[in-house]
DNA sequence: GGGGATCGTTCGCAGTGCTAACGACCTAGC
DNA sequence: GCTAGGTCGTTAGCACTGCGAACGATCCCC
């Protein structure tokens, strides 16, 4: 059967992954914003003030989980609501001044475990990896 | 800065990992067991019989909440749990014969989605994903 | 102008992980 | 033996994250 090695692979890949995503969820002071708040506010950051719905998009949520975090950073004051211009059922999501110092620093602080880890790692797996991120959000997205 | 290619390299795969991870959660009919259900059953099934403690190591998991997830499957007559031969402190658990059965049915199916997507990927991408699973997984566990 | 689509929100649910605290049990030291 | 301290599993309560259903406001096409 040509199908078995693939569905191995999978296996083997959808325990790493989950268990690689545990990890990364843990990795995180109390006081630190969550994943998803990161995340969002990453989104904000490199894509600039965006709607709600469009959020959601991009970070693969449906429109009231993205509320919900929407709600968090807002009430931390990271990020504000204002009206569409034009369109008055969508709701314009974007950064505050606090909100885009905090996600440069937080982002670096979140990500020093893992890169601290990939540092340990050859040139070659480095290489490796490198190339397997682009892949591995694909098959999320697909 | 020598850091900075590495951080860079964190982001992303943090980003990527977090997002197919929870697209497997998602891969799911509402009968099916849950991913740490099915997890837990796929390591009595290749690892034996184990006390609540060597499950938790082994998912890396708290034994809390490990002893959720045991409950859950005696609940559903997967898995048993008996007493330990020689130290009253631990529980020994193990699959029940209905159990044995599910888990390898089960994981077919769970793998099904991803391994679709797998198949959609090229020769190349196939080779790069089985040589980064093991590495994601030592990244997970370092 | 009216009817259907779209957008965001609210509500309640489920899953998964944690810490703190506790009881049962084992074991070392007296 | 017996007690003191550690280990194991469990219970209880909390936090985060995701979902679907339902609703109101708004838009846009006819």
């Amino acid at each position: 059967m040509a199908l078995a090695p693939e569905t191995d692979l999978a296996g083997e890949l959808r325990l790493a992954s989950m268990r690689l995503a545990r990890r990364l969820r843990l990795e995180r002071g109390s006081d630190d914003l969550t994943l998803s708040q990161l995340a969002v506010l990453g989104t904000l950051e490199r894509h600039g003030a965006s709607t709600v719905g469009e959020l959601a998009q991009l970070e693969r949520v449906k429109p009231p989980s993205m509320t919900r975090i929407v709600n968090s950073l807002v009430e931390a004051t990271l990020a504000a609501r204002r009206p569409h211009d034009l369109d008055g059922r969508q709701v314009i999501v974007d950064l505050t001044d606090t909100g885009r110092s905090l996600v440069l620093e937080d982002r670096r602080r979140r990500n020093a475990w893992l890169a601290i880890r990939i540092s340990e790692l050859t040139d070659d797996e480095r290489e490796l990896l490198g190339r397997v991120a682009p892949l591995l959000d694909r098959l999320a997205s697909s």
